[in-house]
RNA sequence: CGGGGUGUAGCUCAGCCAGGUAGAGUGCUUCGUUCGGGACGAAGAGGUCCCCGGUUCAAAUCCGGGCACCCCGACCA
């Protein structure tokens, strides 16, 4: 049973200005149509129709975790620390740990995330492998101290997240799992009407197999991809590989030192040596966890800081000040990895499948031509570690990639045992051999989905809703409420309404036409519904769609069935 | 954490340079008129000029310190 709302009674006021604070489309309609009120940096409170639009978001991935069949829960946010010690993670959040006492004095956090409680929860469960596979979701405020909140709902201190996590006796029913993720994913950010790109994601240093992110490209979105038009190759920047310009061709000669004054850039130093580039080696230099690392790549390479970070399994790692730098003695400009002590060296292949690279003499305004990798100097690691950037080639094809920014919507992650492992989720298989549970974990945020959906949705007058996120289904607007006529119309079609199960924000309001009809505008719900004395006269009630901005008069007893009719 | 910007009525802003009664538009209240795309008139309510300190006879305004918010960067499972 649904009951209209009446907007004189109604707990929203609606801005005919947007704050100054706000510069996304998103940010300006949530305050504009007075879905959101700051309270402070990336904290917001939701009115009643903000939060009616949140509960459909909620709702349509629930559906969809649901259909996927995985099962809702509820974990705490209020957690010990001692489980996020056990999981090794209160040192790799570091800062972005909200951190609090009990009147005891025992240390607490505000989760940020929930591995380790469903991983708790798990493994006083699952013992058996007729327990698995179970894919278990809850929806729940996350809270991260981070260090610049943004963009309205795009990034907050205290967030909704759906967060799903699968259980699976192996890696290949994982696959399944996962699999049935990534198609709900797929069918929520079609049914909100926002188009979400799956790319390769870094899955980070807790290891992990595949994972994926669920990215809807704009142009005020916080990461990087980069995609090849041609084959349709997508990866987040962080993981993204390409093919690079081959080496330049040549036999190993000699080692021979050139003066090179007043040279410390790769591009000056190509330029003076006559070069390119890709005939250099780059040293970058890197404090790893408090140890100095020798990074090798060559010249015409970036390091991506996200594969160095995971190859080493780096908690902290940061460009090396100028003055370690100097105290490792090392020369900026003119570092060599040649004759390199008590200093780790890790290189990208780039830089070990050259030959005759120009490198750094270790001494100022001084270089060595022909460098070899294996002769010369030897890395400790060499793995991928190079940035792609636009422009370079695309691993898959002969196309190039292109940099687009774009929002993180999703992710869905193959994690593997690190949990289960370290919070001790084991079954039984069906030889009675013990084995830790493979896990996968997907999270939507639903405050940035719901951003994201008005990014995607609105035109110059406000909001255009998807009819399933729409807080209402139709806008009564009422002119002339006072004529007898139009009262009377409008009780019936409430009834009308209610009958078909149509949920109706009413303006009742003693406004101007013009102030209701841009109201209704900005608020945008999919269909318009007018009771006037003018529609009246016409014979019934004009019904108008935000979408297309079409009307029509349309008579009291086949309103609802007309709406039904445009509806999924 | 680095750089930049902004803090004056619910909202958008002016006033500050050059110290002297705190303003406009919009919104809100009341009355009347109006009634299909943010109507009109009249009367009203509404301010710790972000905070603390200093200079001065006098500070929204000048000086010092802090805080908050926004943007860029760093960071972000």
């Amino acid at each position: 049973m649904t009951v209209s709302t009446r907007m004189s009674r109604f707990f929203l006021k609606t801005l005919r200005e947007a704050p100054a604070e706000a510069e996304l489309a998103s940010h300006q309609l949530l305050l504009r149509a007075g879905l959101v009120m700051p309270l402070a940096a990336g904290l917001y409170c939701f009115t009643p129709l903000g939060w009616r639009a949140m509960r459909n978001v909620e709702e349509l991935v629930r559906e969809e975790m649901n259909r996927a069949g995985a099962q809702e829960l509820r974990l705490p946010a209020l957690q010990p620390l001692e489980l996020w010690d056990t999981s090794g993670r209160s040192e790799i959040f570091g800062g972005a740990l909200y951190r609090l006492t009990d009147r005891r004095d025992r240390n607490f956090v505000l989760a940020p995330t929930h591995e380790e409680a469903v991983s708790a929860l798990a493994a006083s469960q699952v013992q058996s492998y007729r327990d698995l596979p179970v894919t278990l979701y809850q929806f729940q405020q996350k809270f991260r101290d981070e260090p610049r909140p943004r963009g309205g709902l795009i990034r907050l201190r205290e967030f909704c997240m759906k967060d799903a996590y699968s259980f699976d006796p192996d890696w290949e029913t994982l696959d399944e799992s996962y699999q049935a993720m990534f198609d709900a994913y797929a069918r929520i950010f079609a049914r909100a009407d926002v188009p979400a790109l799956p790319v390769e994601a870094d899955s980070g240093a807790i290891g992990g197999k595949d994972s994926q992110e669920f990215i809807y490209l704009n142009d005020n979105g916080e990461d990087e991809v980069l995609i090849c038009p041609a084959c349709g190759y997508a990866a987040n920047a962080e993981k993204a590989t390409f093919r690079a310009e081959p080496p330049v061709d040549a036999e190993p000669a000699p080692v021979e030192r050139v003066d090179t004054p007043g040279v410390a850039t790769i591009a000056s130093l190509a330029a003076f040596l006559g070069v390119e580039e890709r005939q250099t080696v780059k040293a970058v230099f890197y404090s790893v966890d408090g140890e100095p690392v020798f990074v090798a790549i060559r010249g015409d390479l970036e390091v991506n800081e996200t594969k160095l970070r995971n190859l080493l399994k780096a908690v902290e790692l940061e460009p090396m000040d100028d003055g370690a730098v100097a105290r490792a003695g090392l020369v900026a400009g003119s570092a060599s990895p040649v004759g390199l002590d008590g200093m780790r060296v890790v290189a990208d292949p780039s830089a070990t499948e050259a030959a005759n690279l120009v490198g750094g003499a270790n001494e100022r305004d001084a270089h060595l031509l022909n460098l070899n990798h294996g002769r010369d100097w030897t890395a400790d690691i060499v793995d991928d570690i190079a940035l792609a950037e636009g422009g370079h080639g695309c691993p898959n094809c002969e196309g190039r990639l292109e940099v687009r920014s774009g929002m993180e919507l999703g992710h869905v992650f193959k994690l593997g045992t690190s949990y289960a492992e370290a919070l001790d989720v084991r079954y039984l298989d069906g030889e009675g051999e013990r084995h830790h549970a493979v896990m996968g974990c997907y999270g939507i945020g639903i405050d940035r989905l719901l951003a994201a959906v008005l990014e995607a949705n609105h035109d110059e007058d406000g909001i255009v809703w998807p009819r399933t996120l729409a807080p209402f289904d139709v806008h009564v607007v009422v002119l002339g409420g006072d004529k007898p006529e139009v009262a009377q119309a409008l009780s019936e079609l409430e009834a009308t309404l209610e009958a078909a199960g149509l949920e109706a924000l009413v303006d009742d309001r003693d406004e101007s036409p013009g102030a209701k009809f841009k109201d209704a505008d900005l608020l945008g719900m999919p269909v318009r519904l007018t009771v006037s004395p003018r529609a009246l006269g016409r014979g019934g009630i004009e019904l108008r769609e935000r979408t297309s901005g079409e009307s029509d008069i349309v008579p009291l007893d086949e309103v609802a069935g007309r709406i039904r009719a445009g509806a999924v």
